[in-house]
DNA sequence: GTGAAAGCGCTAACAC
DNA sequence: GTGTTAGCGCTTTCAC
């Protein structure tokens, strides 16, 4: 079998079938746990698969049962990028918990650029897997083009800009944001600040706009350059803070669109000499865990993954069953969790 | 074709053949841009193409061609976790560039624990990918398991621990340690601390016998109580140290398995009022981007992820193509890149 | 409870 | 250049 050298060939169904005296239908049926098969016949069967190191051929099942079984799960990001909010990280972890115990495969696709989307796209929609999530910026043109135009059942995790032919699963960024900020101007803050993340992404423009709504109905002050424009990451927030440190002497609270943009505020802040929250309240977004390690500890807006993950995941498999085919939104309720960064109770 | 509100179905070759007027035959060639079709009937093709909207299907070329155009790379680890090295973050990149330019699709394969490895393992083995790449602490017992005996192309990053049945890229681990734990020897040092990760991990055990080995051939003080434990991560690398420093106040350097540990070290030496590197000179190891983030700049021993990422690839593109099969380790060099956290000239 | 037979959608000889 | 044909390895009626 093994004549000259060559990897020997992988057995098959018939060989398997051949050995164990039966056809190959009884095999299957063997190795799907299908129709009842007689005690005998089923241990012949797998005395024979042990004996021939038989393993099942996917693409041959895919083919027949159009079925495979896997999930892609895509990020539009660099995956390190992407994983550096904690947020992400328990949400891929938890979305992984979710589709293992249904018995299905999850597959991470980066996709950070639009060449490596594409290709991405492509691997989905030519039948690679039975769904898809799609995580980070996903932009509408992008998605549009052929992944639904193929049907293949898709959930994005966001609301895509200006999308609303596709399902998604969002928390209500504007409100999040406009009650986190209405809570700083009733203890009497004015000069409130806002470090919002790279607005290309929806959630960005949506936290923004709460904020705006927020400041609109009050008496805070109502400013442009009240708004820093940093990337969700720590160096351009800490450059951020700074410059609005500067144009406002007297600002008085900041409100960041996630934690660890928070987290360099407070480190720009404490830098200046200023006391958080005496000074400046700060809030963040996301509860994430390093929400726990800055000092003082950060209020944060919060989200849970766990709930986040399971409404992409269900909406999905409802979308795989054929159940429910047109795309709705699911939005999450948020609320804010309450550390020494700022209380309702330090007033101004 | 859409009478009850059905999903449409996707059309086969077939379709596109007869619309096209032409055999399936030519149809495949036209995808594949196989071998010579008149460009009159690779138009009709086209057109038919677009107009059925026509997909291939990958099950069934699969099946036929053996191949799947996609590469798993499984990660051991949970993939927040795997990612706050920056080493590991670069080499994945790295991987994703070297297969995309080879038009192979990388699906990463989180591993967080021992069900899921087996679980991904059977993915691998039952043919949904044409080869894998297994990254973080691969441990024998599991890989031999069923993975080896059914043949798939298989590389590991890092050596596993026992193993030798398996192709596996690594750095010279104990040489790397060994030749920076002797600069720090030479240049006066001679109480040595040394921060290691987990030992479940080949190269955590290879680092500290690399350290061992320097102090072994030297003046420098030999003592276990010198060798802290920690877990790759910044707390459990800042609570070593802080011991260190307590059971050791004469310490004058400290060597750590990796970047993120050194910074914590730098942290609580310079929080005990010591200075870097006069007093305690540090070394880390990866040279990940935070090494350029400490203050002072960290010393470390690198190693190129891109290097490693194309030894990781070519290796299994050649077990791919059946030319190499016999599993043979491959040792990729390293260097030590000086910063102000110690050079030679560092004379204590 | 079990087997025979059809066929999933494609590629790859092989003729013409 | 193009069509015909024979499977790839499996699931799934449908008889028995």
């Amino acid at each position: 079998m093994d004549q000259n050298g060559k990897r020997k060939a992988r057995a098959t169904l018939v060989e398997v079938a051949e050995l164990a005296l039966v056809s190959k239908s009884t095999v299957s049926r063997v190795i799907n746990e299908d129709a009842a098969v007689s005690e005998e016949a089923r241990q012949r069967v797998l005395d024979a698969i042990r004996a021939t190191g038989y393993r099942v051929n996917q693409s041959a099942r895919a083919l027949v049962s159009n079925k495979t079984g896997a999930i892609a799960v895509a990020i539009y990001e660099q995956l390190a990028t992407y994983f550096t909010s904690s947020f992400s990280g328990a949400m891929v972890t938890a979305l992984q918990d979710f589709f293992f115990e249904r018995d299905l495969q999850v597959l991470i696709l980066p996709a950070p650029n639009r060449e490596r989307q594409k290709r991405i796209e492509k691997y989905i929609y030519e039948g690679h897997v039975d769904g898809a999530i799609l995580l980070g910026p996903v932009r509408e043109d992008i998605l549009l083009s052929d992944l639904l135009s193929a049907q293949v059942p898709i959930v994005v995790g966001g609301r895509p800009i200006g999308s609303d032919s596709v399902s998604y699963v969002d928390i209500d960024n504007a409100k999040a944001s406009e009650l986190a900020v209405q809570e700083l101007i009733r203890s009497g803050r004015k000069t409130i600040g806002f470090i919002t993340g790279q607005l290309s992404n929806a959630s960005a423009t949506d936290r923004l706009r709460g904020y705006k709504l927020a400041i609109d109905g009050s008496d805070a002050r109502d400013d442009e350059t009240l708004i820093g424009i940093a990337d969700w990451g720590y160096e351009s927030a800490a450059i951020a803070t700074r410059k609005l440190l500067e144009l406002h002497p007297e600002l008085d609270a900041i409100f960041c669109s996630n934690d660890l943009m928070a987290t360099a505020a407070i480190a720009v802040i404490r830098d200046s000499g200023r006391k958080i929250p005496e000074d400046i309240a700060v809030i963040g977004f996301d509860d994430s865990p390093i929400a726990l390690r800055t000092t003082p500890q950060l209020t944060s807006v919060a989200q849970s993954p766990e709930d986040y993950a399971r409404a992409l995941g269900e909406n999905l498999l409802k979308q795989m069953s054929g159940e429910d085919l047109s795309p709705k939104p699911v939005i999450l309720p948020t609320q804010i969790v309450w550390r020494d960064s700022f209380k309702p109770e330090n007033h101004k």
